[in-house]
RNA sequence: GGGCGGUUAGCUCAGUUGGCCAGAGCGCCUGCCUUACAAGCAGGAGGUCACAGGUUCGAGCCCUGUACCGCCCA
């Protein structure tokens, strides 16, 4: 069974993960049964990444560290179950199959709302499933038999409820508003998908004549805005305006007669002091307009181009009408001044686009009665964030929470379950089933995507029905993602699960690094700076993809580096040829067992024990580049190159084979969350290992083999041996040769390790000709003269040391010699300094 | 304008309630095909912990301020 390990020295990722992925799938061991309580089960709700999408590396990271958390819940003996689906993305998905049709040469207009829909089914089926098959390569242990997405019928039927449940409150309402027009996507948008950026546009100062004579001067960067002008407002506490309150002005080029108000909002020190007031496209001055009640006047349109309402601008689309309105105030001498501004303007999240404020007929979310019971539930711990300073960021954008503009100018997502009847659409229903009667006609408007991502947690387990799977796995227990979408969708999910299930969603919400590509930029396709974590995978595998991004991982964003994974890679192929060593020596029918004779064997099994702890105690606390560095330097230092090496000679004793069997075992069991399936390949070589090791137990602690002594003893083992080791480097001997040596002192235990590492044996000779290493700890070594050593290298290292020393030992007299610290120091510390300064001392004094 | 991060070796990053002679990986230098792994092993060089003050016996860590970089909110 094990012959083939004889040949295969590296681990080749690529023949094995597809292999070990399929007998995982085959177990049924990522799919549970619906039994028990949330609180024995383990449950996490993949955050559904959109249809459309291909694995990036967020999703690799998110992946990885989901699953690391869920592999170590599973070998814990929890039930656990990790829930897959995807979202259906409503602009993103529509956008792409408008593109498709675009490409046939027709358009979702031409063939209409119902084909339309139909093909982006189609086009879901054909491409759909994309990502969750990339999910498969990262070795992620959902639950692949269950999958959901949020267009499901029963999905869908859940959130239409959620809809009708609001309204019939009377969180949901409909109005006209002013909100984020993307006039690319003819579309509105929240504000959450609006993004600020500065644009250096023209400031221009332009004259209004006052009726009865003179003239007031406004400033805008928008002058095609002006034929919408209801007013002009200054700060009522401006001294140049105070006459003019009450007052009237005249709209150049359309002849409107505007009063003039006064509002705190217009600030003294921008531009003039009076403002324009343009209600019909400016947000801040639809508030104003509806505090004193003024018209509201529409001249661009949903297209982006002049309304009828325009006049002679009519049909131009925005910046031609600028010009063009430009020119024309110029020719009336109306424009008193420009000056190059720079401001901030929104543009679509989605599109790219700016975005254009329009007053528009939409649905809208009342947000503060759902916020108050989510905010209690973070600040009372029910929800915990982490990294902790998250809950303030989530805290403040709750307690300023803002209606929500949940309907969207879109065919494919959930349509909104409103029927209108009657001339101005006077009757209203809202249902889920359609209303009873002739003439009704349904909205057409579909919900913002993340009013149904927000009933996720409990949507994708069958809500509203009290499923076994929902009474099993409600509440879950982590969400992990990324920290731009705690407002978009951790804060919606937290609201709704509480208004809908009277408990939080999940316990912890982790929030993980950003990875940005290698030069800080933000990793993006269009930037060229996208690192695809499948080409990673292919190149390297994907334990060593999974273990590079848990190292970078941190509490802040982070720079893709691939040195993490090649560390990885090596780490992965480490264990493997660990184990072909192991396994290719043991004896038939020895099985896995502690059986320590040595001192190293005690120390073996000590050190084991704290790095089971460790790893479990840092995935636990989401630590992962802890989790998997540790398991880095237990495995290289400890166990390859301090213990294997230490237990050679005495490999041909069954009680040392069972006890490296026993050490590889269980430090494979403790990997697998991290390396999955490296572990698993070495799992079903090793003898008495049974079934897969993704259902095995986790390593349990066992505190009968801490051993502080046998720590302490290898500690000291390894200082002698790397003291060795240091002087023949210097001396120039070079590291095969077994040298000469003398020892005295007390070795007890640990000499054999010494010579065999530092590669000495004892001989008889006159000790006043041999050579002392320095920094040899509670003993001394002396090398008997050979062929090898450099004396006058020799002597140079010990100057060399000699300097070091004095240093130190002068930085350890000050400290003892002051009395502050003496006095005030915590009485180890003191001692310890003085243990410190007495070794140096000695040691300075063996030289 | 308000808030949050960051600044530690050539590079990318760790650094628990202050006790550190400041670590890792990569890179660099030197030497090794040693009972698995050269994708390996051994040894080594390399740091004014951004800057300026302060608290403390003691500061990479705590406090105040400054500079620069990044992000979020308005």
């Amino acid at each position: 069974m094990s012959s083939d390990l004889e040949s295969r020295t590296r681990f080749e990722p690529a023949e094995v993960e597809q292999r070990v992925m399929a007998r995982w799938l085959e177990s049924g061991l990522f799919h549970p049964e619906p039994e028990g309580t949330p609180d024995e089960n383990y449950s996490i709700a993949i955050p559904p990444p959109n249809v459309t999408g291909a694995l990036h590396m967020g999703h690799a990271l998110n992946g990885t560290i989901q699953d690391c958390l869920v592999r170590l819940a599973r070998m814990e003996g929890r039930r656990t179950k990790w829930i897959l689906g995807t979202d259906h993305a409503g602009i993103a998905t529509q956008k792409q199959v408008e593109q498709l049709l675009a490409s046939e040469g027709t358009s979702r207009q031409e063939i209409g709302r119902e084909a339309f829909v139909e093909r982006v089914w189609q086009w879901r089926e054909q491409y759909g499933r994309t990502i969750v098959e990339q999910f498969k390569r990262l070795g992620a242990s959902v639950d692949y038999d269950d999958e959901r997405f949020t267009l499901d019928e029963h999905y869908a039927d859940a959130v239409l409820r959620v809809f009708v449940a609001l309204y019939e409150k009377g969180l949901i309402y409909r109005d006209h508003r002013i909100v984020n027009w993307d006039p690319g996507l003819r579309t509105s948008i929240s504000d959450l998908e609006v993004e600020d950026r500065e644009v250096t546009d023209t400031l221009y100062s332009i004259a209004y004549p006052l009726e009865g004579g003179g003239e007031i001067v406004i400033a805008t960067v928008r002058p095609e805005t002006m034929l919408a002008d209801t007013a002009i407002a200054v700060n009522p506490g401006d001294e140049r305006y105070t006459g003019l309150v009450g007052r009237t002005a005249i709209l150049p080029l359309v002849g409107r007669r505007l009063p003039i108000i006064a509002d705190e909002y217009v600030k003294t020190d921008f531009g003039t002091g009076a403002l324009k007031i343009t209600p019909g496209h400016d947000p801040n001055d639809f508030e104003i307009g509806r505090r004193h009640g003024l018209e509201e006047i529409t001249v661009i349109g949903e297209d982006g181009r002049m309304t009828a309402e325009a006049g002679e601008f009519a049909g131009l689309t925005v910046a031609e009408a600028r010009d063009r309105i430009v020119e024309a105030l110029d020719a009336e001498g109306r424009i008193r001044h420009r000056e190059a501004y720079t401001h901030t303007v929104p543009f679509s999240h989605r599109s790219g686009e700016r975005v254009e404020p329009l007053i528009s007929l939409q649905w809208f979310m009342r947000m503060e009665p759902l916020a108050q019971p989510a905010i209690q539930a973070v600040k009372d711990g029910r929800v915990r964030f982490v990294p902790e300073r998250w809950e303030r960021v989530y805290l403040q954008w709750m307690e300023e929470i803002r209606p929500w503009c949940i309907s969207r100018q879109l065919w494919w997502g959930h349509q909104i379950p409103v029927w209108y009847r009657g001339e101005d659409q006077s009757e209203v229903y809202c249902g889920i089933e359609p209303p009873e009667g002739e003439g009704w006609v349904r909205d057409p408007d579909v919900l913002d995507t993340w009013f149904s991502s927000a009933l996720w947690p409990f949507a994708t387990l069958g809500w509203p029905d009290e499923t076994p799977a929902l009474r099993a796995f409600y509440p879950t227990d982590v969400l992990s993602t990324a920290r731009d979408i705690i407002f978009l969708w951790v804060a919606r999910m937290i609201m709704m699960g509480l208004e809908f299930c009277g408990e939080v969603p999940f316990k912890d919400v982790y929030i993980h690094s950003v990875i940005q590509a290698p030069d800080g930029r933000r990793m993006s396709k269009s930037l060229g700076t996208g690192i695809d974590p499948l080409d990673v995978i292919e190149e390297h595998g994907a334990d060593a993809t999974r273990f590079g991004l848990l190292a970078m991982s941190s509490t802040q964003d982070v720079r893709y580096s691939a040195e993490k994974v090649e560390q990885g890679q090596r780490l992965a192929n480490k264990l493997w040829n660990a184990s072909r060593f192991v396994l290719l020596r043991v004896g038939e029918g020895v099985e896995a067992a502690p059986q320590p004779q040595t001192i190293e064997d005690r120390w073996i099994l000590s050190r084991l024990e704290r790095a089971k702890r460790g790893t479990r105690e840092a995935i636990e606390a989401f630590e992962f580049h802890r989790a998997a560095l540790g398991l880095y330097d237990f495995v290289f230092e400890e166990l390859c190159d301090r213990y294997i090496e230490l237990v050679k000679p005495r490999l041909h004793d069954e009680r040392v084979q069972a006890t490296l069997l026993h050490v590889l075992r269980e430090t494979v069991a403790m990997a697998h969350p991290v390396i999955p399936f490296v572990t698993e390949e070495i799992w079903s070589y090793l003898p008495g290992a049974e079934g897969l090791i993704a259902g095995a137990r986790y390593p349990q602690p066992d505190d009968r083999w801490l051993d502080p002594e046998a720590e302490a003893a290898i500690a000291r083992q390894f200082e002698a041996v790397q003291a060795v080791r240091a002087w023949r480097q210097a001396v120039g001997a070079p590291p095969g040769p077994r040298l000469p040596a003398q020892v005295s002192g007390d070795f007890d235990g640990i000499l054999d390790g010494i010579l065999l590492l530092a590669r000495l044996e004892l001989r008889d000779g006159d000790a006043a000709d041999a050579t002392p290493v320095p920094g040899v700890p509670g003993g001394a070594i002396s090398i008997l003269p050979n062929e090898h050593v450099d004396l006058e290298a020799h002597a140079r290292r010990l100057a060399e040391q000699r300097r070091t020393l004095e240093a130190e030992i002068r930085r350890a007299e000050g400290k003892l010699a002051n009395e502050g610290f003496v006095a005030k120091a915590p009485a180890e510390v003191v001692q310890a300094e003085r243990d410190k300064l007495e070794r140096l001392r000695r040691e300075l004094a063996e030289l």
